[in-house]
DNA sequence: TCAAAAGTGTTTGTGGTACACCCATGG
DNA sequence: CCATGGGTGTACCACAAACACTTTTGA
């Protein structure tokens, strides 16, 4: 693709995070260009004209993990000039939660792509890894005052997969009765009428109530 | 200026706002140029190639109030193809919150600016409606975690001056005892050996505590 | 019948809210 | 001495946190 640089460019950059192996898992591809080729790098691509940013993030998620339906919210957007070798390139960045580690879908091009755990990830290209460490600080204040941990797990789950999710995003225990008193009394959740089998006794499966209130307001003054 | 609409452009755009005669105010120009020639708008332009984001906002900041030191914040990044008639500009808007209505020293050229009460704004160009509607809920989203209304208010003020500034941005009455409570626990100002006179009993002068953390986060799992 | 995970209530403490009167100064 | 805004403490309530045992199933 011919750049010119009279102007700065602009890429959408998507931080995709789902649950796997009990840990909390990046989405990245290797690059198979310069520059930092052969580096790790999220998912990402020029805006186009008379493209929205959140079209061109829907896009790039698209092309790399094959979802089209997950929740995606913008970020934070990156404009130091010297963020990109080749010249000025602001990166618009986004947050994708997908629902479970979908079989990832090579791009168009053969590129390597793979997940890797938030915990151990390799050295990244540009300022991705400044990018992805703003993604886990949004995520884990984010979860705690709306609904968007239900977006890292598939349609039905149980309580305790639930709680598992938190805990692993937050890297911290929660008492169990206590949470399972404030999801539901939140309301966020209804049971359905199938339980899942496994070691021990039988979970009920729950679902995310769809015309939940999504994100809850708090009166603080610096708590 | 000569523009090139083979890409994307990318404006920064600045919500500056203060509080003036008991009420918030946003400083606004009057375009001199199509589109939107004569209707009001939030100051901004064109990133500078090797120019960061910040600097393009903090540079029309000054363009347009002459002030240098404030608060300035991202707030979003608004890229529907169809916000500017005359191609596909990206703005990435940010916050400015200015201590007091430091005189409007008006830009390089004779553009008419000036202060308007958030309540009664006339109609906006673009989507700068949308925009400074945006910027109202996050500083009053803000204000209840974080540190940010002092940034309104000159450098030494009153408890009174503090509540008053809450009040109105809040859009509601505070208890004064409560309020003052939570304040002082929260360790964010300090006394100066000071009080201002006026009407009634003289009123202790505080400032500021520039160590004192801005942000503090909540536990809460939906409240 | 044992192992493994699911499920369930109560107590205690902390923090939020509501609320009314005296104080210091200037005119 | 009066008007004006400044400054202060307590009682109640609601929510958050800590905590242990019983239930249900599959092997």
């Amino acid at each position: 693709m011919a750049q010119d640089f009279s102007k700065p460019a602009v890429t959408v950059d998507v931080v995709i995070m789902t649950l796997r192996d009990d840990d909390l898992h990046v989405l990245l591809i290797k690059r198979d260009h310069v520059p930092y080729r052969g580096r790790w790098a999220i998912p990402g691509g020029f805006v186009h004209l008379n493209e929205s940013l959140e079209a061109a993030a829907r896009r790039e998620l698209k092309e790399e993990t094959g979802v089209t339906d997950v929740y995606l919210e913008q970020l934070y957007t990156f404009g130091d000039p010297r963020r990109d070798p080749r010249g000025h390139v602001i990166s618009v960045a986004y947050i994708a939660l997908v629902p479970e580690p979908l079989a990832v879908k090579g791009g168009s091009d053969a590129r390597e792509a793979r997940w890797w755990s938030i915990q151990q990830l390799p050295p990244l290209a540009f300022d991705h890894a400044r990018i992805v460490d703003y993604a886990l600080t949004r995520l884990r204040y984010k979860i705690e005052y709306s609904a968007v941990g239900f977006r890292l797990l598939p349609e039905t789950f149980t309580l305790s997969d639930l709680q598992k999710a938190y805990e692993i995003i937050l890297a911290e225990p929660l008492d169990k009765r206590n949470f399972r008193r404030r999801i539901i009394e939140a309301a966020v959740i209804e049971p359905i009428d199938e339980v899942r089998s496994g070691e021990g006794r039988p979970a009920r499966l729950y679902r995310f109530r769809p015309d939940a209130v999504a994100e809850v307001k708090a009166r603080r003054l610096f708590p």
